[in-house]
Parts: C-alpha cells; sequence; structure tokens
DNA sequence: CGCGTCACG
DNA sequence: ACGTACGTGACGCGA
C-alpha cells in the first residue's frame, strides 16, 4: 500500500523559523529553521514511513493571484533575512534526506500539493498533507488527512474530514467560503470587514455558501445585512483567492516522488555542516568517526610508547609543541587519567598513564614542569589540577586552544576539542562520545583504539594554535588571552588544588539542629493541610494549596500551578500554612544542599573542599564554580549565613580574610557611560542608593528614608540588568505605570547613562557584538531578530554584559596582581576563593596587617577608571566572622 | 533528563 | 498584543 506526504515548504520552515529558539552555526548563519524542519521529517518518516514524499516550495512573487489581484500577500512582512538565507539549506538538506522537493513559477505551494491530493483521489492513496495553513483543511477527503502544526514544528493535529466537522460544523470545501467571508490579513484577502469566524460560521452553517449569502441578503439584518451588500464583489473574489488551485500543469509524477529512505552518511555530512551534534547522535551511525578521519590521521605519525620505548620521545623532548592530556569525569579533582599524547612537527607520541607515571616517565615529567618548556594545550586548566593530584606541577602553559575558543565565542560553553577543531578549520576529529561512548556506556578503549585518538587530539590543538592566535589577534583580545586569562588559569588552579577547610563537625552540628527544624515546619505543613503529602513535589504542593484550600492561583508554570516564593508571598494573607511552607522550603534547602551537599564534598584526609571554578562557561566573562558550587553560599539570611561558620583556616592561628569591592558595577557604569552625576556621587564616596533616591524622588538628603532607598537601590539593579518597567514593577510590587516613572526620573537625572543604554544598543546592532573595557566579546546575533522578545533580551544583554564583564575583568586582574604579589613579597598567605566581587584568602597571624592594607589595595588599583575602586576587607576565625 | 525551585553576585 | 529584569549551579520530583 502506498503512502504519500506532501509538505508545504514554505509553510513548515516559517513555523519552525518562530517556533525555534534562534541557533547560529559556527559561520554565524541561522540554522534553527533548518533543525525544526528536520525534526518534523525524521519524526514523520518513523511514524508514516511514507512510500512517497515531497516538499513543495513557492516559487518566485508572481503567481496567478498577484495576477487577478495585485494586493494578494501586500500586507505580508517581508521574510527576515534570518529566514531566507535558511531557504537553500533546507533544499540542501532535503537532497541529502532524499526527499524530492518541487517548485513551479507561477504557483504557491498549496497549488502543486492541491493539484497531487486530487491525483491520490482519483487513485485512492492513502496521503498526508503537513502544513501550517488552515487553508489546507479544504483538500481534506476520504483519503487525504492535513496534519497541521501546533505549538512548535514536530507536534501535529490531524484532520480529516470527521475532526473538520467537529471543529467548524463545515464540509472540506465550505473552508474556502470560511475564508471568503472572513477573509485573511496575513495573505491580505479582505472578506466582508466585521464578519469573523464566529460570525462567517453562522452563516455557513445558515447558507452553505459564499453565494448562497450573497443571494440571500434580504433576509440578514441591519450592519450585517449593509456590510455584506457593500462587499459582495471583495467576498467573490476572496472565496477565489483562497481556492487552492487543483489543475496545476505538473512536470513530474508520482514516480519522481518515491521515498526510498535516506543514506545514512549523506545525511550525517549535512548535519555535520549544519552543526546539529544531537541529531547526529540520534542517527547512529554504524562505525561513525571512523571514515574521513582516519584517513585524516593516515598521514600523522602515531607513536605509541611504552616504557621500554619512551626514548623515541624523551629525545624529542624539545620539538614538543602541543599536549593532549585526557582525563575520564568531569571533575577534575576526581577524574582518572586515561593517557596522555605529545605533539612535534612531525610526529605525535601517546602514552598509558603507567608509563608517564611510573620510573621511565621522569624525564617526560620533568618537561611538562618545566616553566621554560613552552606547550600548546586544551583546557590547561583541568590538565594542571588532573596533573598536579599525580603530583605533577604542570608549567610552561603557552597556549590553550579551549581559553581561546571560548574568547572568540563565550556563548559556545566549554567547546569540545572537535567542534573546535571543525569550526575553525584545522581537519576532521572524531568526537569522544563516538570513541568513548557516553553515559552509562562510557567505556576507556584499548590502547590500540584510545592511542591514536589522543594522538589526533594533540595534533588538533598543535594546528588550533596558529590559527586561534590569529582570530584572537583580529579581535583585538591578544592581550587579553595572554597578560589575563591565560595566567589567571594557573593562578586558579593553583587556589583549587589548594582547597579551603569545612569543618565537618560544625556542618553535622548545624544538620542536627536543622533536621528538627524541619520535623517541626512539616508537621505544621500537615496540619494546616489536613493531609500528608510531599511538599517538596510542586504538583502535590499544588493541589492542596490551589484545589483542597481553594487559594487563589497567582501564577503558572509550564506543567501546572506555581508555587514559588514570590507565590507563597502574595498567598500569605489567605492562610496559615503559607509560612509553615516558606519555611520547611527554606530549611530542606539548607540541609540538603548545604549540609548534605558539602559533607559529600569533605576530603578526610585534609578536611578540605576543592571546587573547580570554570574559566569558559559564563558568556559575559565571570568565573562559575562547581563541585560543589562554592560562589553561593548562603550569607542573606542569618539561619544560612552560619553555613559559612563551617569555613575555617587550614592551619592554627590563621584567619580567613575576605574582601570585597564595593558597588563595583555601578562604578563601571559611571566609567564607561561617563555620566556626570554617577561619577560625582563615587568621586565623594556617596552612598550610591541614597544618591539615587535623592534624584528619583527630588529630595534632600536627610529626607531620604529607608524604603526610598530601598526602591533606589531596586532601581539601580534594574539599571545594571537593562531595565524594563514590568521587571522593576514585579522586584518593587508596584504597578507599571510607578515603576515606569522611576526610570524616567533616573533617566532625568543621569542622562549620561541612559545616552550610554541607547548608544551600546546600536553599536550592538552595528557590529552584531559589545564589548567590556579588557576588549572581551559577546556576540549578540538577535539584536536584530523581528521578534520582539528575542530582539528585547538581546538589548538588555547589551547593556548589561559590558557591565557585568568589565567587573569581571577587574577581578580577574586583580586576582592575577594578587597573586604575583603574594610570590613577590614572599607571604604564605593564601588565596583561596573568588565570589564574583569577593576574594577570599586564609592568613598567618604575623601577614594579618599586611594582607589587611595589601589585598584591597591591589584590588582598588587593579585598574584605573575616572572614578575611584573600593574594596572593603574583614578577618575572623572563619568565613561567617570575615564580614 | 527536563522542570521547578532557590542559593549566590 | 505580547511577555520580560543580568549571570550562574544544585537539589528533588516525576515522566
Amino acid at each position: 500500500m502506498d503512502k504519500w506526504i506532501l509538505i508545504d515548504g514554505n509553510s513548515i520552515a516559517n513555523r519552525a523559523f518562530y517556533a525555534m529558539p534562534p541557533l547560529t552555526n559556527a559561520a554565524g548563519l541561522h540554522t534553527h529553521a533548518v533543525y525544526g524542519f528536520t525534526t518534523m521529517l525524521l519524526k514523520l518518516l518513523e511514524e508514516e514511513k511514507p512510500t512517497h514524499m515531497l516538499v513543495a516550495f513557492d516559487a518566485g512573487k508572481v503567481t496567478f493571484r498577484t495576477e487577478s489581484y495585485k494586493d494578494y500577500k501586500g500586507t505580508r512582512a517581508k521574510t527576515p533575512p534570518e529566514l531566507s538565507e535558511q531557504f537553500p539549506l533546507i533544499k540542501e538538506l532535503l537532497g541529502a534526506f532524499g526527499i524530492a522537493q518541487y517548485e513551479l513559477s507561477g504557483y504557491e505551494a498549496d497549488d502543486i500539493i492541491g493539484t497531487l491530493t486530487r491525483q491520490a483521489d482519483e487513485a485512492g492513496v492513502e496521503t498526508l498533507v503537513v502544513s501550517g495553513d488552515k487553508d489546507m483543511l479544504q483538500l481534506a477527503s476520504s483519503h487525504v488527512t492535513i496534519a497541521l502544526t501546533r505549538k512548535g514544528v514536530s507536534e501535529l493535529e490531524r484532520y480529516a474530514p470527521p475532526e473538520i466537522e467537529e471543529r467548524y460544523g463545515l464540509k472540506p470545501l465550505q473552508i474556502i467560503d470560511l475564508k471568503g467571508l472572513m477573509g485573511d490579513s496575513s495573505d491580505n484577502i479582505p472578506g466582508i470587514p466585521g464578519v469573523g469566524e464566529k460570525t462567517a460560521l453562522k452563516l455557513l452553517h445558515e447558507y452553505g455558501s459564499v453565494e448562497q449569502v450573497l443571494a440571500a441578503t434580504e433576509q440578514l439584518k441591519g450592519k450585517l445585512k449593509e456590510r455584506v451588500e457593500q462587499h459582495k464583489e471583495d467576498a467573490a473574489m476572496s472565496k477565489e483567492l483562497a481556492t487552492i488551485l487543483r489543475e496545476v500543469p505538473l512536470e513530474r509524477g508520482a514516480e519522481e516522488m518515491k521515498y526510498d529512505g535516506y543514506e545514512p552518511a549523506a545525511l550525517a555530512d549535512a548535519f555535520r555542516k549544519l552543526e546539529f551534534k544531537s541529531l547526529l547522535e540520534r542517527l547512529e551511525l554504524p562505525g561513525e568517526g571512523a571514515g574521513e578521519e582516519e584517513a585524516e590521521a593516515a598521514d600523522l605519525e602515531t607513536v605509541s610508547v611504552d616504557a621500554d620505548s619512551i626514548a623515541l620521545l624523551t629525545d624529542k623532548l624539545g620539538d614538543i609543541e602541543a599536549i593532549y592530556i585526557e582525563a575520564a569525569g568531569d571533575n577534575p579533582h576526581h577524574a582518572e587519567l586515561m593517557g596522555a599524547a605529545f605533539a612535534t612537527a612531525d610526529a605525535v607520541y601517546a602514552l598509558s598513564p603507567q608509563t608517564l607515571l611510573g620510573e621511565a616517565g621522569a624525564p617526560l615529567r620533568a618537561w611538562l614542569e618545566d616553566a621554560a618548556a613552552p606547550k600548546s594545550g586544551y583546557d590547561m586548566h583541568k590538565t594542571a589540577l588532573v596533573l598536579s593530584w599525580q603530583g605533577i606541577a604542570l608549567r610552561g602553559c603557552a597556549f590553550d586552544a579551549q581559553l581561546a575558543a571560548y574568547l572568540l565565542d563565550p556563548t559556545d560553553a566549554s567547546p569540545t576539542l572537535a567542534g573546535v577543531t571543525r569550526r575553525y578549520g584545522a581537519g576532521g576529529l572524531a568526537a569522544d562520545e563516538d570513541v568513548y561512548g557516553k553515559g552509562a556506556k562510557f567505556k576507556v578503549p584499548e590502547d590500540e583504539t584510545l592511542h591514536p585518538h589522543l594522538a589526533r587530539k594533540a595534533d588538533a590543538v598543535l594546528r588550533l594554535t596558529p590559527l586561534l592566535h590569529a582570530q584572537l589577534e583580529e579581535s583585538g583580545m591578544r592581550s587579553l588571552f595572554d597578560d589575563l586569562e591565560l595566567p589567571l588559569s594557573t593562578v586558579l588552579a593553583g587556589m583549587e588544588s589548594q582547597g579551603i577547610v569545612v569543618r565537618a563537625e560544625t556542618l553535622r552540628e548545624l544538620g542536627s539542629e536543622i533536621e528538627g527544624r524541619i520535623t517541626a515546619a512539616m508537621n505544621e505543613v500537615y496540619h494546616h493541610a489536613g493531609a500528608e503529602f510531599n511538599i517538596h513535589s510542586p504538583k502535590q504542593l499544588g493541589e492542596v494549596l490551589f484545589e483542597k484550600l481553594g487559594l487563589p492561583v497567582i501564577k503558572k508554570t509550564k506543567t501546572g500551578y506555581s508555587t514559588d516564593a514570590d507565590v507563597l508571598d502574595r498567598l500569605e494573607p489567605y492562610h496559615e500554612i503559607i509560612p509553615s511552607i516558606l519555611h520547611y522550603r527554606q530549611l530542606t534547602k539548607l540541609q540538603s544542599t548545604y549540609v548534605e551537599g558539602l559533607l559529600k564534598e569533605i576530603r578526610p584526609e585534609t578536611s578540605k573542599i576543592h571546587t573547580y571554578f570554570r574559566q569558559t562557561i559564563a558568556a559575559t566573562g565571570r568565573l562559575s564554580s562547581q563541585y560543589p558550587n562554592l560562589q553561593n553560599i548562603p550569607i542573606r539570611l542569618e539561619e544560612g549565613r552560619k553555613i559559612r561558620k563551617a569555613f575555617v583556616p587550614s592551619e592554627d592561628g590563621w584567619s580567613i580574610l575576605a574582601a570585597d569591592y564595593s558597588q563595583i558595577e555601578l562604578r563601571v557604569l559611571a566609567h564607561i557611560s561617563g555620566d556626570e552625576g554617577l561619577k560625582e556621587a563615587f568621586l565623594g564616596e556617596m552612598d550610591i542608593h541614597t544618591k539615587t533616591a535623592m534624584d528619583v524622588f527630588g529630595v534632600g538628603e536627610g529626607e531620604v528614608d529607608a524604603n526610598m532607598r530601598r526602591q533606589a537601590k531596586a532601581v539601580n539593579f534594574g539599571i545594571v540588568y537593562g531595565i524594563s518597567d514590568f521587571g522593576l514593577s514585579q522586584n518593587l510590587k508596584i504597578t507599571r505605570k510607578e515603576a515606569a516613572s522611576f526610570i524616567e526620573q533616573y533617566f532625568q537625572a543621569f542622562q549620561g547613562v541612559r545616552k550610554y543604554m541607547d548608544d551600546i544598543v546600536a553599536q550592538a546592532r552595528q557590529d552584531g557584538y559589545v564589548t567590556t573595557l579588557l576588549g572581551r566579546r559577546r556576540y549578540l546575533p538577535e539584536i536584530k531578530a523581528s521578534n520582539y522578545n528575542l530582539r528585547s533580551f538581546a538589548e538588555r544583554t547589551a547593556m548589561n554584559t559590558p557591565i557585568q564583564g568589565t567587573a569581571a575583568d577587574i577581578i580577574k586582574l586583580a586576582m592575577v596582581q594578587m597573586d604575583g604579589q603574594l610570590r613577590e613579597r614572599g607571604l604564605q598567605s593564601r588565596m583561596l576563593l573568588q565570589v564574583h566581587d569577593e576574594l577570599v584568602f586564609e592568613v598567618p597571624q604575623e601577614e594579618l596587617e599586611t594582607m589587611r592594607e595589601l589585598v584591597p589595595q591591589v584590588m582598588a588599583s587593579a585598574i584605573e577608571l575616572d572614578v575611584p575602586l573600593r574594596a572593603d576587607v574583614s578577618g575572623g576565625a572563619n568565613w561567617y566572622e570575615a564580614k
């Protein structure tokens, strides 16, 4: 039995374009419409198993419809360039799938499909028409089903005549009459003004067709009668325009639509070109990664060395340019060394951990520790940590391809080496997943497989190095890389290896205290609810609050009722259960994340926690912290803040010293905007929120009360985030109008800031990216999107990134300088943590005075701005007391 | 594994 | 008419 699928290519591409989040490939080409199209195709192929398939496209602007009605589709907005550039890609992709495509000058896709469905009807072939356009419903018949996209692209709603009857009370052909009466603004089909779907359906249920309605106008009444009489011609013409042509002179027949399945290799090539990694995985290609990469590697001499043959490598230490050291696991403090490869200009050597760590590996280890032996690598930060756990202190890092790739595009977090290699045109490299498997299937392969792969990776680093160097140069980020990020990676590795002592005993004491209070809060909740349930389950909690107790629904999420803290706050007046829930949530968060979570991370031998600061994650240039995250230890609420008591110095008699920048983001804003009022405020060391309150509320310093200052503080936050009246109104629980007036007042007072916000958005639109003070870039392709939400988001990002990113630049500078100072002065004090605007040290008694002076001085002078930078310092026996 | 929630700056 | 504050990471739930 044959089965045809006919797809309206233009309609589906449009749907995919607007339904999918934007996606660009390395070349900056948008690919999300192609992506959406592809997922839909894959799903259709799997579910429908068609024997014939065709995608029809509109051809050109002039069709027989524009000939009869020149305004046809006249109001339709021009296809955005982000979409039109994707049509060639879609057509190429269809080629790779082996799916027929067709377009015919003078006709639209739906006419081609209309003609084919007529043929299908005549031949009695089961057919599915896929489109986003309701007009297609007119083609439905006993053999033809119409699938319309719903929400996304892959979710289809099927309409055969019974479903159309049920939904509209109409026969398929009456869909044409429906549109004739109501028109379609997207195609600029007029219809009868004032007649919408409701009226049109009523008329059709009574009279049956446009013609019959027009013949019976005397029976109509009032305004409706007037309108129909006046627009008889429009209605007739509209019906004509809405009629899909079913007699197009097609030059192709069913034979050309035959679909025999796709060639996996051809499709994989297409996906690779489009950078559809997840789809590539879905294909599950047999022997993937073998073919071309091996051909590529054939020219490469891979020498697998062991303890007996290591001289082959150690004789050539001076020639090594690039290294690649592989470890299994994401957490470098726990990762197991898998192997290593060393690349010279003409050969690559690979070896196993036993060889590297054994007696024979000594010269190699000495070379790794030699600061005078420059080496290029990929993720040297992680490499340094993995090696440090093996007692090897990596030195002489001259280049890091991962770090370079991050600076070149910081929105691509932790790109894989295979991805970077492909993107910068340094030849093919198999993806790790294809060699190692992933998730539960992860397996370290035999050396025969592993060593050539590692060799190719080291070789890829070697070939990437000059390419990435050139790219950095071209983008003006050489100094950012050489003088800041690369040195910082070493500083970070040092901090992480050092670790911070966390007292398990203190955490356990806190934990048992919290435990009792959790039980109490839980019982209160159960008591008020009149039943026991899982409070952690938003689903169950929602049912209790909004169904059982009948509280008003404030906000919904995709999956049901929202029960977040904001909602609960608003529900507080309605029921006594609310404070108990909030308290329960607060306590369980403390217990699971901070007491139990941190306890799991303490190494029993040393009582230390070693976090992993990630340098290539945040799009703004900030660091992030994992395993565990030590950048979000509680402080705002006293109960949580006590967790900090467990963070203590690693030696007796030492202190914890913490220093944090005061208002660094607003000072950065004052500098880059050049706003006079803001600069003056900081030059005079005024309280910035009070100053803002004075200007926004137009009062004197003495008249600013706590509430005004609080509101002004929120305005300042808003300014840094890329303000919107809605966001501010939510935050302050005031009306949008009031928020808007605050913002207007702010911009009146700080006109330099307004100008900065306008200029930075304009600049982002012009250049496609924004930069920080040190030249860090972030690309914002969506700044030109036609979708309002995407564009607004990009605009706020354009305002925020230079501020947050410059603050990140500054504290990174301070860290590198601080590390230098500690060495130069031969101090024993150690830098342990960075929390975005704060640095944490452990300090021996005799250096306390020096450090209390040195740290804020280095932080404040890390860079010179038009306003002073200030850092406040504080010390104590633990992190809690250093406040 | 995605989602909702919440901890931090 | 629409839906928004910026940047992260970890936990528990439930499909």
